[in-house]
DNA sequence: TACTCTCAATCAATCGTTTGATTAATTTTG
DNA sequence: CAAAATTAATCAAACGATTGATTGAGAGTA
């Protein structure tokens, strides 16, 4: 039946989406992945074409989903700058812990440097949300909610780079909060409405630091 | 002879270093490497024992030049918090620029969740610095010329963040900076004190806001 | 000779993929 | 409607290629 075989595929893609999180493009063996998705090696290549096709599924999997997120925020008229800019924050942590091990996926391979038909394709895909970003923040630059010393390109860079320094290395990170991050009750109810909270105070300090719009 | 001994082995750990961080620890092969390195294959195994034996030595190498790198910064009594703080920056965006794909290798391969005996090296390593940095804020807040409502160990995150988000995602950041950033020229001349600046005005914004010490 | 270093050749194991046969589901035909 | 024909899905087995590692012979030195 049409909804079994899309039922398998999707049952397919969550498996392998884990199972590559945790060994990486290379480390996980088809053979593997096939074993914890319970079916036979035979029906990845069937349904995928390849191993990368069946990698490169995951991620238009997601695409939809993540370009719609932002982009309704940042074309709401009424709103200031920073209330999509902190909206952003908020929903972007809010997903992004969600969606924990295709966040390190991603952030694996995408260091690859020697993989250029791979990295070019996620490197597409997360330009969608970087974009998104960067639209709200120079548009608060411009019209002055924002300081003129902003560097946005940056701030970007530490929007991003502080959620996947936590997300990507929960060994550490664990260590350095002083208490176990992958456990899902703390994360959901003290680590997430915490992340929001400094993000929003780190930014709005920065981006408000020398600026008359701070009354 | 013996220095030629040295010099060899050296220059293996050099090459293995670039190759493991462009291809990930099982993407890149021993015969890539040696290949790589001008050496015979069989020579991996008689210098190293194993395939892992060469990753790790890569790490024991680096350790005692890390362990003494920020420890004179932190135990300074004469500097203030903030002073401290401002040239750990400096010197870490100095260092971890150069030993670019070290951090690479590193940030990738903590990632795998399922490699205990690796992360667990690797997370030893790093807490190094995290530690020296979190005796810093905290001395910061105690002594009030940080904001008592400071979150040390979500700055931490940022920091390092923000460093590893420009760093091991160089095709990504290229597009976001609109800049190859791979080019020397430009990361040494431009990048380098555009991050210090951006790094040192987030922290102090984020740091004082909300401080009386701002005057 | 005794020892370290280097090498091509080779090992078993595993890799991603393909195959041909078999079963299940669907469509066509009489 | 039922039998036949067609298509889709699934499987065990095997493919050639590549993996990390080992071997034993030879080169160089002391």
């Amino acid at each position: 039946m049409e909804k079994d075989k899309t039922d398998k595929k999707d049952h397919i893609l969550d498996v392998a989406e884990r199972v590559f999180s945790d060994y990486g493009f290379d480390g996980a063996s088809t053979r593997l992945i096939s074993g914890e998705a319970g079916v036979n090696m035979a029906m990845l290549n069937y349904y995928f074409g390849s191993k990368e096709g069946l990698f490169l599924a995951i991620f238009e999997r997601k695409i939809s989903s993540f370009q719609t997120l932002l982009q309704n925020i940042g074309s709401d008229e009424t709103t200031t700058s920073w209330d999509k800019l902190a909206l952003c924050i908020d929903k972007y942590v809010d997903r992004i812990i969600v969606n924990n091990c295709f966040q390190k996926l991603i952030n694996r391979e995408i260091t690859m440097s020697k993989r250029w038909d791979l990295t070019d394709k996620i490197t597409r895909i997360l330009m969608v949300n970087v974009t998104e970003i960067k639209k709200i923040l120079d548009e608060g630059v411009r019209n002055g909610s924002f300081s003129q010393d902003t560097d946005v390109q940056l701030v970007i860079a530490s929007i991003f780079g502080t959620k996947n320094y936590i997300i990507n290395t929960p060994h550490l990170s664990s260590l350095i909060i002083g208490h176990d991050i992958t456990e899902e009750k703390f994360m959901e109810e003290k680590l997430k409405p915490r992340i929001k909270t400094y993000m929003k105070r780190l930014l709005k300090a920065y981006l408000t630091t020398g600026n008359d719009n701070t009354k």
